[in-house]
DNA sequence: ACAGCATATGCGCATATGCGTATAGTCGCA
DNA sequence: TGCGACTATACGCATATGCGCATATGCTGT
């Protein structure tokens, strides 16, 4: 699975997109590249806050920087960032398709169900 | 890619995986479940420290817990963890490689190289 | 050169988080 | 039931982290 030596590395990588601001910008910048300003509305977060979280993707080289002008353009760096997210989002809907099972067969036993023996 | 509304769950998921210890956790028990005390053994943290980050993981539905007599066993519960680190590996290796390329070019250009013209 | 917009950085604060020590709970066994 | 091994929880501490405010830096047009 991971090398050893390497499992700082790759948990600095989580680490990054841990941070559900850092998160939304990505999501963002999944549909096309876009300025600080863009983001900072995409987002909600201080103008500050949001180069805070550039930087941060930065250094872990999942977003890039391009100038043009006065402004500056974000892009996803990393290919392999929207691999990352299905996986996670697969096993979080087998969990939640688990977790409804579980539910839907507790409410059963709750209520005792009508036309049925043996409770 | 992901759903805004999604964006807390998913970070919360990536959050759990980037701390090193909890992801030295999974790796251990990627090759089989373990007791408590061998992954206090792998990870070279303290018990009560590894119980938490257990928590941590059980709580994301990572890992499941087993009781056997005096023992309890952990497994990965999520069968997508190997995929979700795979992809975050090979976005490393492009990013290693990319460096190794720039690197490699400075070199180049600093040692102007013998037996060459136009430099 | 100056004014003004766009972005980055420094700083301080409140909270979150990882860690170890101490302690409590759980189970099997005599 | 009492003891010992295994695991979970409580607590306190040091550090890390996210945040906004203030300010510095960079670029453009006048």
């Amino acid at each position: 699975m991971i090398d050893k030596a390497l499992i700082p590395v790759v948990a600095a990588r989580f680490k990054a997109l841990g941070e559900p601001t850092r998160l939304a910008i990505l999501v963002a910048l999944q549909a096309r590249e876009m300025a600080v300003a863009e983001l900072q509305d995409a987002t909600g977060r201080s103008q500050p806050n949001v180069s805070q979280h550039l930087a941060s993707l930065a250094r872990e080289g999942l977003v890039a920087a391009r100038r043009d002008g006065g402004h500056v353009y974000y892009r996803v760096a990393d290919p392999y960032v929207t691999d990352i997210c299905d996986a996670v989002c697969r096993g979080l809907a087998a969990r939640a398709k688990e977790a409804s099972a579980l539910l839907k067969r507790a409410v059963a036993s709750t209520k005792p169900a009508r036309n049925r023996r043996g409770n």
